[in-house]
DNA sequence: CATGAATGAGCGTTCATTCAT
DNA sequence: GATGAATGAACGCTCATTCAT
């Protein structure tokens, strides 16, 4: 991860990437990526030695991210289930504002590229909710199931909640809050 | 009067299909699968003409193989919950003692390749499963959520709890049966 | 060459690929041949070894039917510009009347898979035609010119009367006319 | 500021088409022709898009080659019947020193790849040639044919004379000669 | 002999990566 | 560093021909 000259023309190929990723899929030709960058194809292999460095890259800026946008405004004094709900729109609210990324997000997920360091890291990122997460449960059925278990399911939870409110853009908030509840009652 | 088609020789493609793609994903070559079946790679273009022909026919069969796993022994006369459990049990099953199938399952599930009558031919097999599902959440607080939500959420809940259950097999048994809690919970 | 059982069926072949390559070209499959002919892809090769010799055998009755069509009704007692007219057009209208035979024949006759022998045999047929050919021209301007000059002469000229026969079919007897008199103010 | 799309390397693809075409006709494979010219498979297609493309420029370039030798030295002031035999020497000289390129072209003439554009295009650079023809038949037997009909008996004419001259170079001349004055009686 | 499945070499084209400028 | 041409392995698919039935 050598620092090379220009963070502009790095970002724009990320940028890039997300929207060639969002609409062709990890098929896509690094050329297409790099025109969608306006930069040389050659000069994306400055940048990122190969394809799949690009895209765990991404996978971890997208997550970090993600993971961001999720714990912003986090009321610190309420109670867990407000947190969770504040996590949960939050998290809701970035993917239906930022569909390209979601999808490029669920796509790199699901990749075999993406390599298990990458997968570790980018966890990581989730830590600050993942603890909220363990609290959240902390009394609840699931309480002695392992925390990836967990994870996972809300995870699962989360994307078709995703899917639903970008499908219905006018009930959103709607079915948000319908998949809180649904988690909520599973673990809590 | 001809050498006909032999069902044998399909089904070696497919189980090859299945293998192949568990192990290296769908962008594995078909010559490799013709290879692993034991045919020419011009023969696998006799069954199937295209790639993503042999593709949806392995997504088709493998959701079939699933459904019929599913329903086998279904107690007709037990109540939705133990139903809905037996039905669950036996998915686990299936998953955890054919986890190549379950994997290329998985891969073909988020491919593009799977045409929309291929997915809807897919769900129409599930139905019997919907059907149970169905009426387990008549009653409960999802009752008037869109079922295709419940259906994703179901189908997340699963993925999640197979992968644990594939990785601990050890507690298989007691991973099932939490999964199974955690979805009752959320919808029942 | 030897004798296959359904003469029927050779030439449902033979007349199947007059059609096939008419529209197709030469680069048609033969199992396309085949199909058109109401026959199995593999018979195909019962009557003729490869694809090569069905094209060759092909090009040889084409031949043979365009000379035979030529030579009919000759006057034999004519003058030559009377009889050779007699010929030129019963071949414009043979040309004209059987398109596809004539197109077949012309990507044929271009085609390296046609043999020198068989590009011989096929001049022998029109020998009748040439023998004419050799009276008409033996007191004019090209009498010593080499014969097989004035034959491709010849043919080149018939080759260009027919397509604007074809092209223009309300004038194809001003037309056929037409290229007659400039070949024989050519030749004679 | 990047290596930049080298001139050369186009003409020795273009160059190597030549020979090859020639020797082994249009179905040549891309390969063997980017082998001849010395260079990798894939950079063939840096330079023309599809076979189809490489096959379209070729004509082109031949086209405009043999119009350019046909006209080389056209002598202004002297009469249409020895402005016609200049050019008409021209071509034939051209073709006998080129055999191979005649021969390609002969190829692509007939070959579908070739673009009803790129007729039309190869058309235009013979436009002088057809002006000279067009006022050569102006006050002969032919004056009221369609142009077109005119020009494809020269070139027809035309081509069964090159063959000749290359057939027998020793006669090379006599032939040229003999193929002009048929023409020149044919239309004038 | 008829059939059509089986075979596998072969082809046009793509694309990640390298490298000359 | 930036550029984009160069490279060549790889892939999906075709098709003439063979051969089991």
């Amino acid at each position: 991860m050598a620092k090379p000259r220009s963070e502009e023309k790095r970002s724009a190929i990320v940028a890039a990437a997300v929207r060639v990723i969002a609409s062709q899929g990890l098929g896509a030709p690094t050329a297409t990526i790099a025109a969608e960058a306006g930069v040389a194809n050659g000069s994306l292999f400055t940048y990122f030695e190969t394809k799949a460095d690009l895209f765990n890259a991404l996978y971890l800026e997208l997550k970090a991210e993600m993971a961001s946008a999720s714990l912003k405004g986090l009321p610190a004094k309420a109670d867990f289930r407000k947190q969770m709900f504040h996590v949960w729109s939050n998290s809701m609210d970035w993917a239906v504002s930022s569909p390209e990324k979601r999808r490029a997000l669920a796509q790199l997920t699901v990749s075999d590229e993406i390599t298990p360091a990458s997968r570790a890291a980018g966890h990581k990122t989730m830590a600050g909710v993942a603890a909220l997460l363990q609290r959240a449960r902390a009394n609840g059925p699931m309480r002695n199931a392992p925390m990836a278990f967990v994870v996972t399911i809300m995870n699962a939870v989360g994307d078709a909640t995703m899917d639903f409110m970008i499908q219905d853009p006018a009930n959103a908030k709607k079915h948000s809050k319908a998949g809180f509840d649904a988690l909520w009652r599973a673990l809590a």
